[in-house]
DNA sequence: CCTTCCGTTTACGTTAACGTAATTGTTTGA
DNA sequence: TCAAACAATTACGTTAACGTAAACGGAAGG
């Protein structure tokens, strides 16, 4: 029943993106749909695969960088000596992630400071303002 | 006393970067240094302001946004509709901001739930391992 | 004096991630 | 039936953010 597929530009206008994106991201392998005749045919798991990368992209991931990291979930390969090296992949991701968040928080911090300063600053000339009798 | 200044290559290797990309950054006016003779000489504020725009390209930012949000901070212009456009960007930055807080969130999350299954298969082997007798 | 180590300028090269045509089907509603 | 809307392929163009190489200058040390 929910067996849901897109079309290009559906996906294209959910996303906010052009169709160009979507087929450039087909050429560089990052999703392989499927094909009615000459028209591509995107499943609910391709869907999900471009929404992973633009949230890589949101925050400046390359779309390289993007596909490794949705690849770490996938059929999981058993090798212990694998294991170890995707833990590894993953402990490095998880510390870049948390560096960026320290980031984003330093951002927000200085900038709602500054939107304080903006407030008050804007504050004392509304006194001003409704200090002016209606009419 | 802290009149401390800075070589092109000191920031180049406390920051991880090339001098190249730093003379780069002043040639799009992103720093000017001091010269002596030749040589650029950078203060603490042109080390700071090197500082945030590298913070900035870590959360994916452009230098051109980076330097949007420094700019940000500086001599607060007095015009009311000034302030109220300031406030606009600051309120949309910050929302951006947000955003990709939440990606963040949301990829920890998935890289997590990997590393937990990639521990319990290790699990099971060291449990294999270990019930070896030592030698 | 000569080399070695910064540093400088100039300039062409490179990669990622699409944008922008131009041209050619294909389906569909008037 | 015919134009309009959507899709596909091909191919050249573009922007950001440096990399890389060549060629040169000053100073410091052996």
């Amino acid at each position: 029943m929910p067996n849901q597929t897109y079309t290009i530009s559906e996906l294209a206008s959910e996303f906010g993106v052009t169709t160009r994106a979507i087929r450039f991201y087909e050429e560089k392998g990052l999703v392989q749909p499927l094909r009615e005749g000459q028209r591509r045919v995107y499943t609910a798991a391709d869907r999900v695969r471009i929404k992973l990368i633009l949230r890589g992209k949101r925050i400046g991931m390359t779309l390289q960088e993007s596909v490794e990291v949705i690849d770490l979930y996938d059929p999981l390969r058993n090798n212990t000596e694998q294991l170890l090296s995707l833990i590894n992949t993953i402990s490095g991701r998880q510390a870049r992630l948390l560096q960026q968040k320290d980031d984003i928080d330093d951002m927000l911090t200085g900038l709602s400071e500054v939107l304080g300063l903006c407030e008050k600053a804007l504050g004392k000339r509304q006194k001003k303002i409704s200090a002016i009798p209606k009419k």
